[in-house]
DNA sequence: GTGAAAGCGCTAACAC
DNA sequence: GTGTTAGCGCTTTCAC
């Protein structure tokens, strides 16, 4: 009855040979793009394939050579929109230089980071980029222990093969505070990230050294530690606009901070951009379907996915650890709609008595 | 110099059983739980293997196996918000299962569908999730043609190895038109998806049924075909607006066309919920934090990929082509506050002169 | 330039 | 119960 066994016609290298009339090597060499074939062969073998629709093995393929094509992307939230835009550039710049992504998110839960550390390693990927909020030392050591080469986002370089992708977010978030400075605002409050995330710590430095390049100050008060969720965005506002002097501009850390902010202040009366200038940070594709649209420092995912791939390629490449610094990362200033000038300013006024000119620095 | 060849120093299954003193093949047993070993070998082994480190290599497994434990995701837009949500429940529940996923973004590319078809292909994937807007027959056809079991969303299995998750749009619909009827909306317009659209065609045809339910006649002019993205939303909500006889109210085939309609809305004079209610499609996890949040019809994308991955594993168990139905999927509508009592309802009093008395069917 | 043959690390018969 | 052994499909010396 069941017949099928009887026959395994399965489709291998050696029916390919077969059928060309050569040897598997030679098949091999054509598929691999081995110059030193004869391009008769050559032809005949493509022929053979393409009329069989043979399909090589990569299983097979990996196990021969020990080079898995397969390089790990772990993430912490795939829900954070940030993530989804930086995954397919990941994606599409890996499969362009011919590997497969094995994603692994981690939702900031210790055990499943580790199950994907493991996952990672019995696939055996040649390279993984950390695109968490760190990842712990024990877990860390696994990896470098196999000498898998790996890349950060935003960290030095403290062990071996170890690599990072360097964001400059001095210019997006100079322009962002040189264009609240030019429409009048001088009470500007930094909604920041969590305090132990290296990228969220650089995003502050790069704001106050914009302030102080301006002569602006900054009340220690007027930086607010939140998280990054929209939750926090919204506490970070209620508590910034309760201050005797609350600020007439927040520039926040990333972009759903930015949307708590919105809600925090229209549940307090405060009108965007009327009464309070908001700017986000990522640019996620939601910024700009806000009402208002949101003005907001653009950080590219794709990019950094594409120099995560790139760095990883190349450290798998020549053997060596990544030290090799990738392009950096640059971050600019989207305008749209959710910044003004300041016109509820008679608060600004009664805080600074010197006359109120544009500073077009 | 070079002297690491001179020791492969590899750490394999042989390394194992010599250091646990037992044969390659009941390490092989231990590792993969097979009853009938020892209890004392088998701790041996779990000692060698912790001691060693041990992982096992899943290219030798796969090849020797058949199995590569691989399942393809092909979806058409990562960036489209509800993609992020389905794409981490098909991974958290393939992880459950013991697969890991492979997944591919076709962004609407004929090409880049085919290179997707055939990387699954050369991977030896077991199992493919197809939730696109559709799939060209021939590459169809590469798929069935290797016996590979796939599961659609909202299409009725035409051939071979492939089965459906069904979503019952009707109660997330049906509570949508009752809420806005509720409300005292009689006029009420309906956005739909893409006409070649499988789904997109279920939740019109979920509306109408619905409508017609409670004795409200839509008008074919309230039907606007849209494509699901806010663009459209706003040329829909633009047309349907300008209409002799706007709606009071819009049900949208989508969250992301929702979302076009509050910008057109705005920019025509409409409040919402004031002078417009309207309803989204997804609950994507943006539409909370708009400014109203929307009222919207919830469908998850978790549910729908976990019994995708149910379905395919079942599929490769039985080695039956999955025809098995999987449970449906269920819909329901999330009330927030883009929905409200129609207002401006002057124009609905000269339209129907019968006396304006809730319904509360 | 081409082919024969030796494995890559593992599982699954099959013997014992 | 446990060990021996033959491959899984492919790449890669190594002869010719």
């Amino acid at each position: 009855m069941n017949r099928k066994k009887a026959k395994p016609l399965r489709l291998d290298i050696r029916t390919v040979a077969q059928t060309a009339g050569v040897s598997v090597a030679t098949v091999s060499r054509v598929i691999n793009n081995v110059q030193s074939v004869d391009p008769k062969l050559s032809k005949r073998v493509w022929n053979a394939v393409s009329q069989l629709g043979y399909i090589p093995n990569t299983q097979a393929r990996a196990l021969v050579s020990g080079k898995s094509k397969l390089f790990g992307l772990i993430i912490s939230d795939i829900t954070n929109p940030f993530f989804p835009e930086l995954i397919q550039g990941f994606e599409d710049k890996a499969v362009e230089v011919g590997y497969e992504t094995l994603i692994g998110s981690t939702n900031y839960d210790l055990r499943k980071m580790e199950l994907c550390v493991q996952r990672m390693l019995e696939r055996k990927v040649e390279g993984v980029a950390v695109m968490t909020f760190g990842i712990e030392e024990p877990l860390l050591e696994r990896l470098t222990s196999q000498r898998i080469p790996m890349v950060f986002v935003d960290v030095a370089a403290p062990d071996a093969p170890i690599s990072a992708i360097k964001v400059d977010y001095r210019k997006g978030l100079f322009e962002a505070v040189q264009h609240l400075a030019v429409l009048g605002h001088r009470r500007i409050a930094f909604l920041r990230g969590p305090l132990r995330l290296h990228s969220a710590t650089a995003r502050v430095e790069a704001f106050q050294q914009a302030a102080k390049s301006i002569g602006l100050r900054v009340p220690p008060e007027y930086i607010f530690v939140g998280n990054h969720t929209t939750e926090m965005g919204s506490i970070g506002a209620e508590t910034l606009l309760s201050l005797k002097e609350p600020p007439t501009a927040i520039l926040c850390s990333n972009d759903m901070t930015a949307i708590g902010v919105m809600h925090a202040a229209l549940r307090k009366g405060f009108r965007i951009p009327e009464d309070l200038s908001l700017i986000g940070f990522d640019d996620i594709k939601f910024a700009q379907f806000l009402l208002p649209p949101l003005t907001t420092v653009r950080m590219s995912g794709r990019e950094i996915a594409a120099s995560a791939v790139l760095a990883l390629r190349d450290a798998v490449a020549s053997d060596a650890p990544p030290t090799v610094v990738p392009s950096d990362i640059q971050t600019n200033l989207i305008v749209r709609q959710s910044t003004a000038i300041p016109q509820g300013s008679l608060s600004d006024l009664t805080l600074q008595k010197r006359p109120k000119k544009q500073r077009t620095i």
